[in-house]
DNA sequence: GTCTATATGCGGATAGAC
DNA sequence: GTCTATCCGCATATAGAC
């Protein structure tokens, strides 16, 4: 063995993550994450193919984190405080991960349907607001959860709010899709 | 006069908002700029400094036309249908120019606080809601319609719904705002 | 005001030796 | 499996001639 292997595809996912974490999309280059495993760029291709599977991997890791995150926030609360405990884990994992949070939402990173974290990311959205609204299918719901959601943490992230804040718009925003969900359910009865 | 003006600052800028239009911001270079105008590269530092500066000027340009559309949107429409009409104006505009609304909301092009567009587009927002919601302030409903706006075009121009679709998620989620805003505003009391 | 020429830097990816 | 060397492309921006 001439050549003893010193990297595995795993730490070339998990130092890609580390380095999008510390300092931004644009610092991740095949260059600077080979150098920061101590070897050569060209190195890499051995684990990847290209520049945009790795980064197809490490969306899937993120959205396997986001579920963590969701799920652990609403474990031991009650249906009446779900949704906003829900917001409140997504808007700590967007603020822990800001970098791979917007990768994950980057167009050209959309993963196949097939994508398993994907989808179980998705079913958990569907699931919870079916929990609170009642409602059979949650679809409409879940897009007017997941919007406001994501636009309220990509907003922040971006410094929109400016110097004054978000004040109490994101429990504001939540509280009234809650309240609206449940009754929109009333309705199409 | 051996070499006679070709372009003007304000062609600059049209154009540069054309091609993002047409082909999105990675085609948005000096270079690609220069050649649609019949100039060359160079020319174009005596009508913008650095690139950022025309970047910052498509963003003022796109500020006030996105207020122009809603402005429209809410012309002739009741104060029960008026968060909804704004809604739409807003959606409307991020699907005519997809490219500029990714432009204006870039964290790197966030213009100064004394930025006459910015600050008219979020005046008219807090107007809005103050006057669905009979609140004084505004300053969390407006930030909350704006992070659902935001977020749900944000998706929707990525094409996170996927096949099935938003449904009435855009709808839902604007009705059920405009119910929590007013009833925000009756505890408030 | 526009030009040519260039400085300087970055990136992804591949061939082929060891 | 890793390496050196390299191809090829892109970009912003400037100096100085005309």
């Amino acid at each position: 063995m001439p050549t003893p292997t010193k990297i595995t595809q795993k730490q070339v996912l998990t130092r890609a993550i580390a380095i999008l974490d510390e300092r931004g999309a644009d610092a991740l280059s095949m260059r600077e994450l080979a150098k920061s495993l101590g070897v050569k760029a060209p190195s890499l291709y051995r684990y990847y193919p290209d520049k945009i599977s790795l980064e197809r991997a490490a969306v899937e890791t993120g959205n396997r984190l986001l579920l963590e995150y969701v799920k652990a926030g609403c474990r031991r609360t009650e249906k009446s405080g779900m949704l906003l405990a829900a917001g409140h884990a997504y808007r700590k994992f967007a603020k822990a991960k800001p970098h791979l949070y917007s990768l994950m939402m980057e167009k050209r990173l959309i993963l196949p349907p097939t994508s398993e974290s994907g989808k179980a990311l998705w079913e958990f959205v569907l699931a919870l607001v079916r929990n609170v609204s009642g409602d059979t299918d949650g679809t409409a719901c879940g897009v007017a959860l997941w919007s406001f959601l994501h636009g309220f943490v990509s907003l922040e992230q971006a410094g929109r709010f400016g110097a004054s804040g978000s004040r109490d718009g994101f429990t504001v925003g939540i509280e009234a899709l809650a309240a609206g969900f449940a009754a929109a359910n009333v309705h199409s009865k």
